[in-house]
This record gives C-alpha cells, structure tokens and sequence, in this order.
DNA sequence: CATCTTCTGCTACAGATGTAGCCAAAGGAG
DNA sequence: CTCCTTTGGCTACATCTGTAGCAGAAGATG
C-alpha cells in the first residue's frame, strides 16, 4: 500500500477518530492544511479505491473506516525507504540515524534507551521466533 | 531535495561511478531497470534542472555529477519519513523499528551492536556539539 | 569524404497527485 | 410542504512521474 504525502495526511486523521466523515477529517487537518471540502472528499474518495478505507453510509452520509493499520503503513513505508534509499537492508537505515551527526544529542539519548529496553526484553522472553 | 522513485536508482548509480555519462549509468541500471536509453537521459536532464546532479561537456557528452551527497539526500528522506508517518521525531520511528515483530532477530542483533559501539565513541569522544 | 553509430535537444503522452468546482439529491427548519 | 444547508457524485485541470521516440549534430570508420 503506497501513499502519498496528502493521503498519509487523510489517513493519519482517519487512523486517530474513525468512523470518521468527511467533515470530521477536514476539521482534524485544518490546522495543517486548508483544503476545500472537496479536496478532502476527493482523497477520501481514493483513498476507498486503493482499499485502504472501507465506506458506509449511515443516511446520506459516508463514514470512512481504515482497512490497513497504521502500523502495517508504517511498516511498509519504512521497507520502501530502506530498499531505495539505504540499498536494502533496515541494517543500514540505522547505521545512518546513528552517524548523522545531526541527530540531536536528545533523539541519540532516547533511541540508545529505547535500544537497551529492547534488548531486555528480549533477553527475558528468549527470542520467540 | 525530494526524490522520486526512479530518481533515487539513477542517483544511486550516479553517488557510486561519477562522473557518470547516461550510458554509464543505463549500463549501471541495466540488472534492475530495463530503462531506454532516452529514458534515462530523461532522468538525469531533469535532476540536473532540479539541482541534484551538474552536467559538465566533454566533446558532445554529458557528464554528470552529483551536487547533493547521499548523506543529505538520505537524512532528508528520513524526516520527511518520520514527519509524515511518524508524527514529527526520529523517536517514533525508531521506536517502531524496535516493536516491529517483522524485524528479523539478525536485523535486530545488528542494530543493536551499533547502537553500542556508537555508545562506545560517544562515551569516549564526550558528546561534542 | 561518405556512412554508420551515438549523443544531445526537444517533444510526447499516460497515469498519479494536489487541489477544487458544479449540480442534483438528502436533511433539517419553519 | 418549501427553503436553506450539507452531502455525495462527477468532472476538471495543472503538475509531477515514468517511459520513450524522433531528428539533427558530433564522432568513428573505411
């Protein structure tokens, strides 16, 4: 499931207050954006083509829910980068958070913690898998 | 500087052997895209009108050489990744790379390896900036 | 030089993306 | 039931992307 830069937008407001309505997205974008209802509609529209919204209608109106999760969009958005930018393995993306010397010492500091709680856990259960 | 799919391949090619001329690299793609000549001087035309690439002549060639570096054009990618997706920080990101059960137990070993030897040089450098 | 090959410069064109308008149907208000 | 508001359905259109062709200029070859 490929999105663009508007639909992962669309999808972020949907994934957060689903069944969500037309209204109720463009409302949750407009502090970012200022689309039209209409251009909220359009994406909401394609959005159930690509198959990654379900509609129903409660009356007149549609009610938009997620068929794909957030995690499994993030998942493969991640996959996708790595493959094209980083030349494949997730090994590499890594690599790169850690060298950038622009990493602020504040995202090094929670990305070494998050790292270490990981591999706790991990130790603990004994790798399932 | 955003790059499109088909844009990153012919960067790719272009980081690995510049300066480049458009048969180098169509030869360099030739494993993985099955691109018409055209196609590719195509590619690289408009990423030097964009900035990514500069075209100097040499007889009636073209050679083309990257103005970006990798490291920039991949950091970019990164936050825009973590922006759109990931709701703004790195921390999220990571954070899922982490809970990802998908992440095979060697990714995960690597990944923790060089968190620990960026802890390592960390420790013993004491953080400069 | 005449000819074949290779390049560049321009053009093309379908599909995706961002952004939105118009019109008729459905709902709510009096 | 009549009138205003909100919706949905369809259409539009500029730009970006992926993919390439054609024609004429520059180089190589005999």
């Amino acid at each position: 499931m490929r999105l663009s830069d508007a639909e992962w937008k669309v999808m972020n407001a949907v994934w957060e207050r689903h069944p969500a309505a037309v209204r109720d997205v463009m409302e949750a974008l407009e502090d970012d954006t200022h689309w039209a209802y209409s251009t909220v509609k359009t994406m909401l529209a394609r959005l159930a083509d690509k198959g990654a919204l379900s509609v129903r209608k409660r009356g007149n109106i549609s009610l938009f829910e997620p068929l794909v999760s957030r995690h499994e969009a993030r998942r493969s958005a991640l996959r996708t980068l790595a493959e094209r930018a980083f030349g494949g393995g997730l090994g590499s993306l890594v690599q790169h958070l850690l060298a950038d010397e622009h990493l602020s010492a504040k995202e090094r500091d929670e990305l070494r913690s998050m790292l270490l709680a990981d591999q706790q856990r991990a130790t603990q259960t004994d790798d399932p898998q």
